[in-house]
DNA sequence: AGCATTTTCCAAAGCGCTTTGGATATCTTC
DNA sequence: GAAGATATCCAAAGCGCTTTGGAAAATGCT
């Protein structure tokens, strides 16, 4: 059953029958609940590709595998996306992925779409410190929204966490419980949601006198073996220089390091105090770790929703602006932190 | 650039210019290179839109996100995908993405990409025992390739690996090494996989007339704390009714074996001999256990790309058939596992 | 009632490609 | 060199929708 059929049937021009169906006020109440009733019962159902061409939209929206793979990155990925799904279908609009490897095929990858108009618009995420991908979206004109920040010089639209305040905040806890040596584990240093994070780190420790030793801070991928590794470095240090402290930028890490304090006798909230950055995935809990884990939070599941959100507005309406969106990321205190013990 | 200002500049007609691009055999290789370098040299690109729209092929393939949620579940599905979508632009095909949420939305769902012929071919995953969707497809006259298998009746185009075969081999192996105690983790009993495991698993001690004990098969989600759970259920009892060997269907949950093995003293290729199925995710390695893991392996990522590969092939050409196709698995031998110990 | 508005609907022109059915030029064959 | 075969190209008709520019009908106003 296409338009013209349906148009037929109703006697009505293929206009009205289109116009009625899409909510354009010319056409009265009366002739829109007759077409919309006669529509549903035939079950009928614009072609997606016949309107694509008249209308120039695809009602498609991209979305980039990231280059990195590692299990957590997988995992938050994965996350991410299904919000993005999720968000676009109750829009009516469909997510389609696209995947580069290598520098150039990536750029490829971009301008085939855009060229070949199969997406309206993008969703980049996991950023470096300096993106090019920034600057291509503007060259070949592609709406679109990055998840995160980088450090270009022109604005873009992006949704970020708050992740300089919330290690900010975390660290601050810390201070104020009392504690002097406290380590951080961060992601890798080329991200940039590692150096905001670093920097949030730095600021609080900064605001008490505490100096950061390099020592203290170590970035990798966010997985277990590296908490473990930098745990098992610092945590055998003699008393007066061993951390009371972590701060680390995943639920894995922390992990890691708690494994190992237990090993070594440290209880994690007495002698070890320790914070996590928590991404709510969907089976790694903070709540449920043993003791439950202080941590710092954000949905990267809504995120992506969000930006769907965002992105399909603008593109529905060119005035609707993108966003330059920062969310406050939530400290949640539980049992893994506890005043710095006596030295 | 469109088709028609490329022609006009060739000074060709439209219908020259689009059989020298898409490669028909009525227009000389003169004329063909001359439309080729022009066309790269504008950066020509068809619109998929329109192509769409007069082909009647979207040029798209849709991948359902699994209903059900789990660490392992997510990294296997999301390597999976990434076969998919790595194949199919290869192929020149977008990959989709539906999610179905409640039985009768994902109904709804695959109903909605038919008849907007958003996608031209879907591919499905993780197949329940009787699985709904394989009729939803055949009524709404949607190619589509299941990965997995499934028990309904009449024949259905499926991409599998032989989980029997598989757990029938590692079972042997165990068998042939002199094991008499042989537990199985399986997953969720639910999936059709899980059930083709048992079976080989049971063909293989049928074989040696061993009975398979109610306590010695367990089912569950593929989690390290599965292994874990029922490690510490099975290792404690006495010598005499202790499995000397474990069969898992995944990594995880042979990590979760081995280090309640470790804290018991028992020692993995000794005292407990441990294979796994190895879905060859990317950070999750079989040869990186310690001791590395004898396992059945079987690259996930790769069936994805075969599926994407089969699809398209018959929807190029309807001549080409769906497949039924069972991969084998490679038994590979490490150093987990070693000769039953004396009683 | 007669005019100006507003409401309601329509015919037709695209959107950019593929494809059918011919037309024209080039090559064989005798 | 004419007739047939073959290679090469083209005009035009869709594909199914949106949207422009008007026309017809209904309504409001004096």
């Amino acid at each position: 059953m296409n338009l013209r059929q349906l148009s037929e049937l109703l006697k009505l021009s293929q206009t009205t029958v289109s116009r009625a169906l899409n909510g354009f006020p010319e056409v009265s109440e009366d002739t829109r609940s007759r077409v919309k009733a006669t529509a549903d019962l035939h079950g009928y159902r614009p072609s997606a590709a016949a309107r694509r061409l008249a209308t120039g939209q695809s009602g498609t929206l991209g979305v980039v595998f990231p280059r990195e793979r590692n299990m957590l990155g997988d995992l938050i990925f994965t996350e991410f996306l299904r919000g993005c799904v999720e968000r676009a279908s109750e829009l009516g609009y469909d997510i389609t992925l696209a995947m580069a490897r290598g520098q150039q095929t990536e750029e490829a990858v971009y301008r085939r779409a855009v060229r070949s108009a199969r997406v309206d618009g993008m969703i980049l995420s996991s950023p470096l410190i300096d993106d090019p991908r920034i600057d291509l979206m503007r060259d070949i004109k592609m709406p679109y929204i990055l998840h995160g920040r980088t450090r270009n010089a022109a604005p873009y639209p992006y949704l970020d966490i708050d992740n300089e305040g919330a290690f900010y905040k975390a660290t601050k806890l810390l201070c104020d419980l009392g504690h002097r040596r406290i380590a951080l584990l961060n992601g890798e240093n080329k991200h940039n949601y590692a150096q905001d994070r670093e920097r949030g780190f730095r600021a609080a420790l900064a605001e008490y006198g505490i100096p950061a030793l390099p020592h203290m801070l170590s970035g990798s991928l966010m997985v277990e073996q590296h908490g473990a590794e930098v745990a098992t470095r610092l945590l055998v240090r003699p008393v007066p220089e061993r951390p009371t402290a972590m701060v680390c930028s995943s639920l894995s890490q922390a992990l890691g390091v708690s494994k190992v304090a237990r090993r070594l006798g440290l209880r994690i909230g007495h002698e070890l105090s320790l914070i996590a950055h928590d991404d709510r995935l969907h089976e790694i809990h903070a709540e449920a770790f043993d003791p439950p884990l202080t941590a710092t939070q954000s949905s990267i599941g809504e995120a992506g929703q969000k930006i769907v959100e965002l992105l399909i507005n603008h593109l529905r309406d060119p005035e609707a602006p993108l966003p330059n969106e920062v969310w406050p990321v939530d400290l949640v205190v539980r049992a893994s932190t506890g005043p710095a013990p006596k030295d």
